[in-house]
DNA sequence: GGCCGTTAA
DNA sequence: TAGTTTAACGGCC
């Protein structure tokens, strides 16, 4: 599908969590709002439990422990899969190119929103992701660099270069980290896991100047995991063996796992789930509450379960972009707004045709447009068309048809 | 198919 | 003064 976005009438100051938030903003009201919707469906969740705590589920249970024996019998301990991760990248490139901002508490971003943080700002309680005017506040002798995306690629492409020479097939996350198999590698050159990860980040070292972390496992749920474990400039290995995993595992927080985010984790929290261990023991009461699908991510989570596939093919789904802006309601003054993005993205779609070398592979059937409100709530309205699209004016026509479907905005 | 929510970087 | 952007996926209707 494509999908057209169209970000909208921003404002405002600040919400509040304990540093980095301020009450009385637009921006905290609609996080508050969020938070009581999340509490409503915690206390629903909350009410099933309780009554089936008091229920009889063996049956359920011999169920589940059925589909557990077939996960487990299922589990691949045969690769040597790795995570990695450049520390703090942005930071680490800016910091680099300019020594003096070295030691002291700089962020990549600007007033609005930060990307990376380095350590020193960290230590202040600076987060990427963190509006750049509110970090101020926590250090006020905060660097900010703005971004430099070409130097990020650049650093990138020098990267990957690298590891290509490991694992041909290795899967780019994003600029800064990837997944490779190096199973291959360790059985042409019999040398040890360790070894061959350090000697990648040496590499990585001596060609960019830059320090990278890495985890190292029998698949990429726990590579993940371990790359944070010794970070920055530090590797860290689970043993491909039962044991080792299952000891890692017991203890881990739930919100470690890629794919456990805020609302999931309180969401275990109020079923008394802190680790992986947790989910385990509570597979009943997970299986009850939770979907199938849900369930059976968890469960193979807590059995230090993951996919041991990296494959560098990747199949796009979508393109989007969205801008954040002053409000505006004048619909010919969202109109222009309209087309400015549909300039954008057809130009973006075309850049990734050009990069493939052919002409117009990259098409779609669904535009969807996003709103902002001035009070932070976000809606999407989508159409789906009969034929494929990809210039700016069939994007801008049908985005205009949602639009206009809107109208009077507020 | 449409819309919402979650997650991640 | 000021709270992002892109992509993917799951759930539900």
């Amino acid at each position: 599908s494509l999908r057209k976005r169209m970000g909208g009438l921003a404002a405002n100051k600040a919400g509040l969590q304990s540093v980095d938030r301020e009450k009385g903003t637009a921006f905290f009201e609609n996080e508050a709002r969020k938070d009581e919707a999340l509490n409503v469906k915690i206390d629903k969740m909350l009410k099933k439990y309780e009554f089936l705590k008091k229920d009889d589920l063996s049956s359920d249970l011999v169920k589940i422990d059925r589909i557990i024996h077939e996960l487990e019998r299922d589990r691949d301990l045969s690769h040597i899969i790795v995570h990695v991760d450049m520390d703090a990248f942005y930071a680490s490139v800016e910091e680099r190119d300019n020594p003096s901002l070295r030691g002291k508490p700089m962020a990549v971003g600007d007033t609005s929103m930060l990307s990376t943080a380095n350590y020193e700002a960290r230590k202040f309680g600076v987060r990427s992701a963190m509006p750049g005017f509110i970090a101020k506040r926590l250090c006020p002798n905060l660097i900010l660099v703005p971004l430099h995306f070409e130097k990020y690629r650049t650093v990138s492409m020098q990267v990957r270069k690298v590891f290509a020479q490991y694992d041909p097939n290795f899967t780019p996350m994003s600029l800064d980290e990837a997944y490779l198999d190096v199973t291959e590698y360790i059985q042409k050159t019999g040398r040890s896991p360790d070894e061959v990860v350090q000697q990648i980040r040496d590499e990585i070292f001596s060609k960019t100047r830059l320090t990278a972390s890495a985890g190292i496992a029998a698949n990429k749920l726990l590579a993940k995991v371990c790359s944070d474990i010794n970070k920055p400039n530090g590797q860290y290995r689970i043993q491909n063996n039962l044991d080792c995993i299952m000891e890692f595992i017991r203890n881990l927080p739930a919100r470690k796992v890629s794919g456990i985010g805020r609302v999931t984790e309180r969401i275990l929290d109020a079923l008394e789930i802190k680790t992986l261990g947790d989910i385990f023991q509570k597979r009943v009461y997970i299986y009850k509450i939770f979907t199938l699908n849900s369930f059976q991510f968890l469960i193979r989570a807590s059995l230090g379960l993951g996919s041991t596939v990296v494959k560098s093919d990747h199949n796009r789904k979508s393109m989007s972009v969205e801008r954040t802006f002053a409000p505006l309601s004048r619909p010919e003054d969202l109109l222009a707004k309209l087309r400015e993005l549909a300039d954008h993205l057809s130009a973006d779609l075309k850049k990734e045709d050009l990069s493939v070398s052919r002409q117009h592979t990259l098409h779609g059937k669904t535009v969807t447009l996003k709103f902002k409100s001035i009070s932070y709530g976000v809606t999407n309205r989508a159409k789906t068309i009969p034929r494929y699209i990809h210039k700016a004016d069939d994007l801008f026509y049908f985005g205009k048809q949602i639009l206009e479907a809107e109208l009077p905005l507020n």
